[in-house]
DNA sequence: ATGAATTGTGCAATCGATTGTCTTATTATT
DNA sequence: AATAATAAGACAATCGATTGCACAATTCAT
């Protein structure tokens, strides 16, 4: 009720007949204000109430302390942890987040690079847009030296630094397990080949394949946008055709999840029949029946670290260091693939 | 590479030889101005790349069209959901927004306050922690006239306007359901008391019971901090007791689930020995088996409805309107509480 | 004791856009 | 034709915090 108008450090000065600048310093600890006045001066800004006022501030050091996040969509569980986790750290370390949804939209995420370049963002993290096809939006950042940190969704075209899991790693220990399982005849519905992730998970795959001489049958890699319905579209194709395979990696779980429907809806048994590994370790892939094995991947920690790297840049002024920090993955094996 | 330097309205008046108020009027489409200059003056911006910098904008108007919203945590689907509700129509009007995460710490939500306080929102959009019990800290808001607009978590202390769903109808409508199923020991695993959404479904189940005449036994009413660990302990306590309860409607589809993991574990058949009935329907009741039936409530209808609110009062500075919007809940039938 | 070094503060410009008030040019009115 | 009314734009102050520079006061060295 009291507070309506707002203070400033004027009225801090005013308070203690002193000057603005020197209210300034001592909020700010400046080494040339004695420990008096700073004391002073801190007294008086509790006792009135002051709250600096950020736009001032900003508007003067032209630096917001603000990172932009731009995702294509917070629902879904892998992007939501990562953003807690740059949250966590930017927040720790007096940063604000502001958080744009692409919606896997590029004219969206062009949209996002505008709203964040507005708000004068110190410094961008983002995952690209599914659709996106064409990065040029980013030069808004990259030619005015505002640092960019990719993460999960990369894009080589683009140089700065980025923070992947090991999709490589990941694609290979998947298969390698439904070969340890005894399977021969492994698909695997991969993403979007314009996105170093999937294609990455599709080498590894491939690698691990070769590495134990399985025929890899053309008919059996297929590529799609990994929703839930073409998920049914890529079950269909696969599991009706003449000689449907004995295992599927599925590029993400999302995808795996429309096998296993699909397969109970057909009475195709899983794993006796088709064996299934997912990516990603969605919450819900523990609870489906069988439950899904997976490829766990830490949304929470690539967040962290593309935070860790952003801050760094901002903070150090490393410059573009075009770091590309590669994070573990690690299988986790549930009835989906438990065959024998 | 170019665009180094920042252009702002003066560059733009220098290049016209006219005044930055005329610019700044000019791109404001200020009545006062020609069309003739206007156009002269948005055709130079557009040629040397002008984007406005809002800080200096807000500071002058000391209104920074960005709404803060405080949630527990981004991860729970109802919560990013909202979000999504909330980004969407936030940005058509053109307001930023800035997310906090409280983890459901009272301590957190503070600092989330302080946070945004200050950035000058114009306006905040809360669901209150779960284990608040104090809410000083929203009078950092109320008393500097920030509009301010709960959803789903409301406590009634806090004088605002306030969007939920119709907890009550959904306590009721999901004690009716078990009851067409002929149940007839109803359990309820109520959320914290505190909170009026889980007092609004407990009363609803009460008012449904008492309707069908259905005994109220109070030891099949217990309290639970609804977390994936409590819902464990209240399986066991209601399930492993000398008279066990023939179905349970959970205050959340998280301890619903621990309920089937629990019944499953033990080989307690769902629904025929007992049916369950959750809240929310978070993504994975879908998939669980037996799936769950379970009272759906859209976040981001809540979420769109919520900012409306805010917006509504930022913009018609409408006052304390203090209005409560109750949105529709509805039942997913689904195998959990299908009983012959 | 005198000049030099150090310490503590104040002054005023600045960041970029906005806006109340004033000035000039143009048009309308009688 | 003279005055009023209107339109179009310029000037300068302003939002609140920061900061280079100037200056005063104190301490130190010789």
């Amino acid at each position: 009720m009291k507070n309506e108008n707002n203070v400033t450090i004027h009225d801090i000065a005013k308070a203690l007949n002193i000057s603005g600048s020197t209210v300034s310093r001592a909020l700010n600890n400046n080494a040339r204000i004695s420990e008096k006045t700073k004391k002073a001066v801190k007294d008086m800004a509790k006792q009135l109430g002051y709250q600096p006022n950020a736009l001032a501030s900003n508007l003067r050091t032209s630096c917001t302390n603000t990172i932009g996040v731009i995702i294509p969509r917070i629902s879904r569980y892998f992007f939501s942890s990562a953003i807690t986790g740059i949250e966590e750290l930017a927040r720790e370390k007096g940063f604000n987040v502001i958080i744009c949804q692409s919606n896997d939209l590029e004219e969206r995420e062009s949209d996002c690079v505008q709203t964040l370049f507005a708000s004068r963002v110190d410094g961008v993290i983002s995952s690209v847009a599914l659709k996106a096809e064409n990065y040029d939006h980013y030069k808004t950042f990259t030619s005015r030296n505002i640092p960019l940190v990719f993460f999960d969704r990369v894009v080589d075209e683009l140089e700065t630094s980025k923070v992947v899991v090991d999709d490589f790693k990941g694609g290979f220990i998947a298969a390698e397990h439904l070969i340890s399982k005894g399977c021969k005849r492994i698909a695997h519905i991969s993403g979007p080949q314009h996105l170093n992730i999937y294609i990455n998970r599709l080498q590894g795959f491939l690698k691990a394949m070769r590495k134990h001489h399985i025929d890899i049958n053309e008919e059996l890699i297929i590529e799609s946008p990994l929703t839930r319905e073409d998920g049914l579209r890529c079950a269909k194709t696969l599991l009706e055709s003449d000689n449907p395979p004995d295992a599927i990696f599925a590029g993400n779980d999302t995808t795996a999840l429309s096998i296993i429907l699909y397969a109970k809806e057909k009475g195709i048994k899983i794993p006796e029949e088709v064996a299934v590994v997912g990516f990603s370790n969605e919450p819900f892939s523990e609870f489906l029946s069988p439950s899904l094995t997976t490829v766990e991947q830490s949304g929470f920690d690539v967040g962290t670290k593309a935070t860790e790297l952003l801050l760094d840049i901002i903070q150090n002024k490393t410059g573009n260091k075009q770091e590309t920090i590669v994070l573990p993955v690690n299988l986790i094996e549930r009835e989906s693939s438990d065959k024998k």
